[in-house]
This record gives C-alpha cells, structure tokens and sequence, in this order.
DNA sequence: ATGAAAGCGCTAACAT
DNA sequence: ATGTTAGCGCTTTCAT
C-alpha cells in the first residue's frame, strides 16, 4: 500500500508552490492562471490524487458529518426518519453518522462525546436522555442539535417535534365516534415525553367523554431487540384480558405494538375488528400490508427526518440562527381494524 | 462559542510541555510522574478538555469510523444486517457512517469517493455496481473491504455471503414436496448476483424435477421507495393471474415481494395458502407478524453484519491478512403460507 | 498571478 | 521522567 499523493508531491511535480496546487484543486476560485491550472490538474490526474479531507478539516475546522442518535434503526419507524435525514444531507454534501441508542442512556451520551471529539458540529437527536447537561454542555461548545420526536427541555434547541398529545386525542375520538365506549390503552413504559402525551391525550378524550380510562402499561427495561415492541404488545394483551371485562377497543402506543395486540387478539380467537378494535400510533409503512390493514395515527416521519435535517444544515452553515420549533400534525390513517358499533 | 481548549493550553496552565500532557491524556502508557499525571488531569477537567481526533488522526493515520453501504435501509433485511454492524463496531470503538445507496450505482461510487477522502479506511459493502474497478482501486490503496450479500468477482477481498443458490433450491424442494408442481417465481430485476443465483436455484430444482419454470421478471428501474419491493410484487401477481393457469405456489425473490404477492392474491379473493401457497426468501421479522404467517427462506442477516464487521475490524487492526470467504447457509422457516397438497 | 511561511491539534522520535 | 522539535495535509494571510 503506497503513500498517497499530497498537494506537496503535485507541487513538485509540476514545479509549482504548494499553495497554488492547493488553490486549484480546492476550487477555491482563486484566480490561477490557465496553464498552470491545467497542468496541476493534469498531474493530479496523473498521481490519482484524493484530497485528505482530515488535513482540510483541522486547518478550516469546518466538518461535512452530522451525527444522528436513534433508538432503534430497526424500527421502520425510525429507518424512515434516517431515509430523510440521509437524504437531505447528501443533497448537502454532508454525511450521516450513524449512532443507534438501543434505548440506552448511557449509550447516547457515550456517543454524543464522541460525536464532539470527531470534531463534528451537528447532531439530530431523538433523545432518551432526561440528563440534559451533557447536550446542553456541548451546545454551549458550538454543537449545533436538532431535536426530534421527543422533547427535550431546552430553550434554545431547535425542535421537529410530533404533536403526540394532539393524536392521542384523535385516536381516542375517533374510536368514540365509532360507538366504542370500553377503551383500553397499552403503552411501552412511560419514559419517554411522546409516550406520555399520547397517553393524556387518551385520557383527556375519555375523561371528556365522561368515560373511565383503562391503562396497562409495560415493565420497564427489558432488554431491546427487534421484536420488542410486537412481544409487548402481545404481554399487554394477556394482561388485557385477565380482566374482568374485555374491551371493545385497544388504542396502542406504536404500530409495532399494535400488531402484537392484533396477533394475541386472533390467537385467543378474537376477531378484529369484530370483536375487538385495534387502533395503533405512527403510520408505518407496514401497517398496509397487514390483515386487517391498520387503522393508525400517522406521524410524518420522513418528512421530520427531512426538515430536522434541513434545518441543521442551514444552522451550520451559518444561515439562521434563530432556533427552529416545529410541531408537526398528526393525520387519521382510516383502514381496517376498527368496526363501527352502534348499539 | 468560545475556542476549544488544546494540550498546548493546558501545558501552559500546568506549566509542563505539550508533549507530557499528550502522554497522559491520550493514555499512552508512557511513564509520566505521579505528581505531573494528577495535575494535568485535573487541569485537563477544570477547562474540560475535549480531545480534538482529527489531531490525532492527521497524526497517527489512524480512524476508528467505517463506512457502510447498502442499497436501503428502510428495507428491515438490511437494517438487521445494520443492526449487527453497528453492534459489533460499538464493542470495538468503531463508529459507522451510514450510505444509503438507494440501488444507485453511481450514489454508491460517490460514497465511496468520499469514504477515502474522510480517510476512512474501512468499508462494508452490498454492492449494487458491476463496476468494480473504483473499488479494485481504492482496496490497491489501503481500503479494506467486506462485501456482504452480494458477490463480488475480486480474489483478494473478504466477503461474507448467503448461498442463494441453496436458498431457492431450498424453497423450491419445499414446495414440490409439499405436492405443488405448478410453481412460479416472482423477482425484482435479476441485476444482482443474490437474483440470479436464487432463480438458479430455483429453475434446478424444477427442472430436476422435469417440472417447467414459470419465471416473472419486474421491469427494471422505477424509482425505489420504501415500498417499492412490496408494490413489485403486486403487480407481478396481476401479470401471473393473467396467465392461462393459475400456478398453485409463488416463490417470491425476498419477504417484502411476497406480502406484495399475497396482498394481491388476497385482494383478488384468493385465499392464502389454501388457493395458492406463498414463499418467501428473507427471515424478515415481520414474516411472523402477517397473516398467514410467511413461510420463507432465513437468511442470517443479523449474524452477516456482525461477522462482516469483526472481520474489517480484524483486518484494519492488522491481525488478519487473510481474505475471509464465508457462504451462510439458509435456513427454512416452516410457518402458514404453504399448503400441504396431496393428489 | 504566484510563493513563502505559519499553523490547525496532535504524537513521536530524539535529546536531555 | 520531561522537553524540544518536526511534521501529518491542508489552507490562508502576507509578500512579491
């Protein structure tokens, strides 16, 4: 493996100072005159020259690498927020770094250090974090962060957030309207602000409608793998319906969830929607291709991967210093897994 | 957002030389008197010292991030074999930079341009381009490279591969043995090695069994979305049941193909597998999520990252020369989406 | 229009 | 055990 050719070995070459090889080949648009610019770039051809973009970056301290911290890329959920993050940042020119939380803390915050000694200047992160000093710390340092999907409480971060509570009340009134009346929610463990909002917007809409909430909530922390979410949903179902009296809908936290309450449901020999609604919470793709099609709140996942994106990537190149706050809309996603009752 | 402190600042605050604080702060092991060491530490904390690695990666040619690139990652296959990626490069301090390449062979000799200009020196590739003279190039000058899931015709390359060819021989076996004789295959476009060597597997199996093939192809290159896999194997169900006789199992090209299949199938109110037996090629979780439940053919991808990325890690901490060429062998995945037929 | 020289932050001979 | 120094590859004043 031979060495790589430098500006230095081109400016030997073609008998010229280095700083002119490197005003050429940077297309620094510094005037160079046509002769030496073509013989430069010759060379260069010539050697094979590559850049080494370690040396530009330390002397400009300017760095094309964004990192993004999620929980889990094996949520389709959040493989569609990445799908628009990368997107938009190689449009840019930047490149993605990827950092998968595993719903860990420690993990996070362990990245977002390293994210900062790489020199990197932009995170997108959807955090699981409460202990904000260390983002705060780093912010203070010139690391430019964009929160998404969860809140984090901090003024003058930039935010793509989900209005979860709003579709957490969508989802309980359209289940009303639809003449449900016994509604249970079940929910990964409440650790998480978005979590928590759905579930007040559930309540909110049963208190509203004089009824009586019914919550199961999981067990935190066991261990994440793939499938987590779904086993949830199935345990939760169990527990579901241990109880006295079935209900006649179950609203979930996510879609992945909602599929494991679909698959318990029809293993006891339920049918949904006949005998039970199911309603799930994110809009994945997915949720289509399933019997019954998923009836679900659709948060705009890739479209908040694409702005988040969009707005760190003007925040670093210097063009709005303004922190963004955006609070993105839920829609009703009307497929098959919720009957109308009228009785 | 005030300048970074470097180890020149706190030499000057410990009144020591850079070069003794670089030896304690980056651990070198080198002696350093137990007096010096605390004092710089504690210095290095009151000004909280955060390690500038482009520094040290000028320095040292060292780099601890690899590239990885596949063709989607909101395709669950791949983001398992992310998954694993990702795992096994945390353990070993290595972090990812994530390229998408969208079945796009010129995006993905673009990331690789910019892979070697970041100085990277590790890369986990599926490739998508028969060109693969950029990368002969690049490995000529000190990359290492996996390839993963697609082959690859170069000698000195490691490669962790499935064997397609045993898969759809596999699956095919499955299905005559399950007294189907009518069965056709349904494929993306046969642009990539794994393709091919599926419906190779494929027209064996049939042709060993004096049984004629029925093959359809989806025309090449629409844009590739999220859902694209699952469209194409909507409408190539609508191109077979135009067919004289509806074929009695479907062997699709991957499992996301195959929901597509029996989506449309369903749609055309077929019943799945008691009308027509479907198979799948993939393992994807969501297999045993749908109803039916997806037989299918597993391929190891959670285990193919992993063993791709400790390989690389391997190789780019010098302790392997040796090219690795490892084939996964499939698994079958016995579950609803196949009819036992007998007469 | 071109070149000389300094320096980004770090490490590693080499000296002491 | 500690310091001096050079230099990784690049850009950018400042001279000319």
């Amino acid at each position: 493996m031979k060495k790589q050719a430098t500006i230095h070995d081109i400016a030997k070459l073609a008998d010229v100072s280095s700083a002119t090889v490197s005003r050429v080949l940077s297309n620094s648009g510094y005037p160079v005159s046509k002769e030496l610019r073509e013989r430069i770039t010759r060379i260069a051809d010539e050697v094979n020259y590559v850049p080494n973009l370690l040396g530009r970056q330390l002397k400009t301290s300017t760095n094309t690498t964004i990192g993004v911290i999620v929980p889990s890329i094996t949520n389709p959920f959040y493989s569609a927020v990445l799908l628009g993050i990368e997107e938009v940042a190689r449009k840019n020119n930047y490149h993605v770094l990827l950092c998968n939380s595993l719903h860990a803390p420690e993990l996070a915050d362990q990245y977002i250090r390293t994210i900062f000694e790489k020199q990197i200047r932009g995170l997108i992160i959807s955090a699981i974090s409460s202990n904000k000093k260390l983002l705060q710390d780093y912010v203070a340092r010139g690391l430019n962060v964009v929160a998404i999907d969860q809140k984090v409480d901090m003024s003058d971060l930039s935010q793509v957030e989900f209005d979860y509570h709003q579709g957490g009340l969508m989802a309980t009134r359209y289940l009303l309207d639809n003449g449900h009346r016994r509604i249970a929610y079940v929910t990964a463990p409440l650790d998480r602000p978005s979590r928590k909002s759905i579930l007040q917007g559930y309540t909110d809409a049963m208190l509203n409608a004089g009824l009586a909430v019914n919550v199961i909530v999981a067990e935190s922390k066991q261990v994440y793998s793939g499938v987590y979410e779904f086993e949830n949903g199935k345990q939760l179902t169990s527990r579901l319906m241990e109880q006295e009296e079935l209900p006649e809908a179950v609203l979930a936290c996510n879609d992945m969830t909602a599929f494991g309450v679909i698959h318990q449901l029809q293993e006891a020999g339920l049918r949904v929607p006949d005998d039970v609604s199911v309603m799930g919470f994110d809009g994945i793709e997915f949720g289509q291709i399933m019997k019954p099609a998923l009836t679900t709140i659709k948060q705009p996942n890739y479209e908040m991967g694409r702005l988040a994106c969009a707005k760190l990537v003007e925040t670093m190149q210097g063009e709005s210093g303004e922190p963004l706050h955006m609070m993105l809309q839920p829609a009703l996603i009307e497929r098959d897994s919720v009957a109308g009752r009228h009785g």
